[in-house]
RNA sequence: GCCUCCGUAGCUCAGUUGGAUAGAGCGAGUCACUUCUAAUGACUUGGUCGCAGGUUCGAGUCCUGCCGGGGGCACCA
């Protein structure tokens, strides 16, 4: 059971080295799709010059010693030296029958590494935008991908739960009075809170001064501001939890590991690099100068690892997360789901955490860059200005505009029924959105196209998933069907059988390719690939009407598909509803 | 100014790490529903891959230089 790729490139691997000499072992088979067979291998051309032959006659020595008879009807020299591999529709149906059986559908069991995820962070007392969105859903689908390939991951949210901000919000807590329904604002609309807070302290003088000593007072321990600013957290968290709930994301309070998380380990993380010589004074701020690192005018550009007035910056935050996560929390792999813009800061922290010893070798963090949403004016998306774009109503709004295409497309089903289905079809269609671009590229944000139900979008997977279910329902007696569904042999005859098995066949090589290139959008692709091979077959090939061997072959094929549409989505985050 | 990412069909985006004639979706046009869900499918339309060189059997992909755009570049995170 393994896709063709994976049988068939350590045999081409083995004809290589018996063809061409052991010193050629271990070269790759550059084995890719084709549009001329399934798949074709490449490697000829590129040993032909090292080799000193007509690519041709290298695809001919290659060929001799290449043994696919059980896997290939046919196996061809093309054009100026690739060999084409068209695979036996016996070998395909046998293999699709063993995933059927597999309860892991073909995904590896890789050897386990700790991977620690820092992914969504927002901001205590303020509103999630979409930028927050997009780390939160791509964040929770590697998490999801890599516990799934057998993983130990480590959630690390990293909320902004402290510096300067919290004098001014503490203060106008206390102005407003907690438990009032102004206080309540930070579980439901947390930018009006903020809002509240920020023109009190730019129109206000005496509040303004007030708080700064807040300020003060909460870095010192102060105990009833300190009470006070948990009880911020607190309200904030709430709101949190209720996004991450409408979203479906997996993160909880267990996560949660802010930045006054690591408010005790800053002093000593600064001394040590002074004392190291790593860090130096200059203008006031203790610094790390790296090579390398230079910005306007040459001049060199600093790593501010502590403020000229003693306080701390996300600088020594994040040299504190490595320390964590290195030493206490002992990942192997670290990744920062973060917005793209902080490329610069991220390298300059871990160059520091390098010098200091704190990073060993064999632990790479890696950057997984968040691109930009933009808006239609192609600018960044800002909440600020312009009308105030917030998460919740933007979720709301999504969830209604499924509904209405459910109500028009589906009058058959009860409210209740509709009811439930269209949140998971606006949620869905939003993480879809947000995972099927690559996730470093920038994208324009687009309500309209992310919940339009035709096209690459979450909805019409869903859909390709419910038909399935549906044609389950329709059937006679559900324990027969499924019985015979489950242990048939699986014949692949007509081309979009074949077409879809064969897609069903690399669902496991594409997931362990998620987890190890870090790129949801490839399985997003590949999902929509399935769902457009099952609509083939789902129009050409009847499923119940058929008899015998053919039926019981195309509802293995059916109960595979929807397994494998059913956990691709899973592991991206998206619920199948179980009709749409 | 320096660093960095990007420029692919009218629009939104892919492009499996250098392979044969560059792909999807949306849009536009034609066609197919007494059906296991037409929220679909089939066909058509659509390209100097920003420009110019270079590397080699072969470049959207690699190197250089331009043009255009985003982002970053000392006490906000």
């Amino acid at each position: 059971m393994a896709s063709p790729v994976s049988v068939i490139a350590p045999r081409v691997m083995a004809a290589i080295e018996a063809a061409f000499g052991a010193e050629f072992a271990g070269t790759d088979p550059v084995l890719r799709p084709s549009q001329y067979a399934d798949l074709q291998v490449n490697a000829p051309l590129a040993l032909a010059k090292r080799l000193g032959l007509p690519p041709r006659e290298v695809a001919g020595r290659l060929l001799a010693e290449l043994e696919l008879a059980d896997v290939c009807e046919q196996v061809e020299i093309s054009g100026p030296g690739f060999i084409n591999l068209t695979l036996a529709a016996t070998w395909i149906g046998a293999e699709t029958t063993s995933v059927r059986a597999d309860d892991r559908i073909g995904v590896p069991l890789e050897p386990r590494q700790r991977v620690v995820i820092d992914y969504s962070a927002p901001n205590v007392a303020k509103e999630m935008h979409v930028g927050h969105l997009r780390t939160t859903v791509v964040g929770d689908a590697l998490a999801r991908t890599l516990e799934h390939l057998g993983h130990d991951v480590i959630r690390q949210n990293h909320i902004g739960d402290w510096g300067t901000p919290f004098g001014m919000l503490i203060e106008h807590l206390l102005d407003v009075g907690e438990g009032t329904a102004e206080a309540r604002l930070l579980e439901t609309d947390p930018n009006a809170f903020y809002q509240g807070a920020r023109e009190r302290f730019d129109g206000d003088e005496a509040f303004a001064t007030r708080s700064r000593e807040r300020v003060v007072a909460l870095q010192a321990g102060d105990p009833d501001t300190l009470r006070l600013w948990s009880e911020l957290v607190e309200l904030s968290r709430h709101y949190f939890n209720r996004i991450y709930s409408l979203l479906g994301v997996t993160l909880t309070d267990d996560d949660l590991a802010g930045e006054s998380t690591y408010n005790d380990r800053l002093a000593s993380i600064c001394d040590e690099l002074e004392t190291a010589g790593i860090a130096t004074i200059s203008d006031g701020a203790l610094c790390v100068f790296l090579d390398g690192y230079t910005g306007r005018e040459g001049k060199p550009v600093p790593l501010i690892i502590r403020k000229s007035d003693g306080g701390y910056g996300y600088g020594t935050t994040d040299l504190a997360t490595i320390r964590y996560r290195v030493e206490e929390l002992r990942a192997d792999r670290m990744l920062y789901v973060i917005g793209a813009p902080q490329a610069l800061h991220l390298r300059m922290v871990w160059d520091t955490a390098r010098l200091a010893g704190w990073l060993p070798e064999g632990v790479d963090p890696v950057h997984v860059q968040i691109g930009n949403v933009l808006g239609e004016d192609r600018k960044i998306l800002r909440t600020r200005s312009g009308a105030p774009l917030r998460l919740v109503a933007l979720l709301d709004e999504a969830a209604a505009t499924a509904r209405a295409v459910i109500d028009a497309a589906r009058p058959d089903l009860d409210e209740d029924t509709r009811a439930a289905i269209a949140p998971q079809v606006g949620i869905g269609a939003v993480k879809y959105a947000d995972l099927s671009v690559a996730h470093d590229s920038e994208y324009v944000f687009d309500l309209a196209r992310m919940v339009a139900l035709t096209g690459d979008t979450g909805p019409y997977l869903q859909y390709a998933a419910a038909r399935i279910r549906s044609i389950f329902r329709a059937a006679d007696s559900a324990p027969a069907v499924l019985a015979e569904s489950g242990t048939a042999q699986i014949k692949v005859v007509e081309p979009a059988e074949r077409a879809l098995a064969l897609t069903l066949l690399d669902f496991g090589d594409v997931v362990a390719h998620v987890g190890a290139d870090l790129e949801p959008h490839r399985l997003c692709h590949y999902l929509f690939g399935l769902a457009q091979a099952f609509s083939v077959f789902y129009e050409h090939c009847p499923v119940l009407k058929a008899e015998g061997a053919t039926r019981s072959s195309r509802l293995s094929l059916c109960a595979l598909t929807l397994k494998v549409l059913v956990h691709g989505l899973d592991l991206l985050g998206i619920e199948a509803p179980e009709r749409m």
